[in-house]
DNA sequence: AACATAAAAGAGTTTATTGTCTTTTATTGC
DNA sequence: GCAATAAAAGACAATAAACTCTTTTATGTT
């Protein structure tokens, strides 16, 4: 496994593509995004039900209906998405899994574990949405494959 | 969940354990392994029997037997135990989950995954296990709780 | 109002991870 | 050789993660 669950690893790219979809307005369906990511639609679907809940994406139901971004929504850092999906035992947890994470108290790897985290957590706290349309848009980076 | 796996964790802790404890000589059982790092026995039972297969242990049976470290695997590093456990997903993968991580056809956060991947790998590289009996040693740090 | 569309919700199955229990094999000391 | 010890191995059981399928609800169109 990577750094990511596979439920988080679909929701960070889901929430990419509609962005970048959605960016001029409009909506996409489900089963669009499904593919234009490569995952399974269903179970997107459950995740992006989740993601809507929680106001990180938008949704409407019924013809021309579809998932979208608003000026809010565009706004929310990945680590959102990240958080409200894997929680934040990335960003808290003992890299050896103890119990907690401690100062005081600390495993060997303590300081760099603590500095990683910092690090991703970084990455993903300065990383909106909406940055990411542009390079996209360039064909510079993809979401799929 | 952390960066690891619960299977990664327990073994990473396991062999701190076990280098401290025989790091003069002498042998340590299951049991107190177990006991020492906070694990279910039977289970971590299998993660041993796994490492010693790889050489990154060693251990014996009978009695005085129990689970040892001598001048090879002392001077293993920490990214073998995890490449071991978890695999080289952690350092190769795309964070975004794509099939292959490409520097020609990059997902979005390619460059920023890849610093972290790379300083959580240095980490591991550059810890060789006898390097922190000193710090359990003087109680500076833990493997428990 | 009737119909079509598309997400939401519900109810599963499958697979992987984590954890437990029992039996076997190897080694030591008597 | 025999008994005691301790890991190795095998066979499960429980839980969580990943994935699928069906039904319901909301909304726009005619
Ligand atoms: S105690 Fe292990 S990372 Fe802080
Ligand atoms: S392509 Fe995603 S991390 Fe390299």
């Amino acid at each position: 496994m990577g750094i990511f669950s596979k439920t988080c690893e679909y929701a960070m790219r889901a929430v990419f593509f509609i962005a970048h979809r959605t960016a001029n307005g409009g909506r996409v369906g489900i089963k669009e995004i499904a593919t234009g990511i490569n995952s399974p639609e269903h179970f997107l679907a459950k995740i992006l039900q989740d993601l809507g809940r929680r106001n990180i994406i938008k949704s409407a139901k019924g013809p021309n209906g579809g998932f979208f971004m608003d000026d809010v929504t565009l706004k929310r850092r990945l680590s959102e998405v990240v958080e409200a999906v894997d929680g934040n035992g990335l960003f808290t947890g003992c890299g050896l899994g103890l119990d907690y994470c401690s100062e005081t108290d600390p495993c060997p790897l303590h300081n760099e574990f603590k500095a990683i985290r910092e690090r991703i957590h970084q990455m993903l706290e300065n990383t909106t949405i909406e940055e990411f349309n542009e390079d996209l848009n360039l064909g510079v980076t993809r979401l799929k494959k």
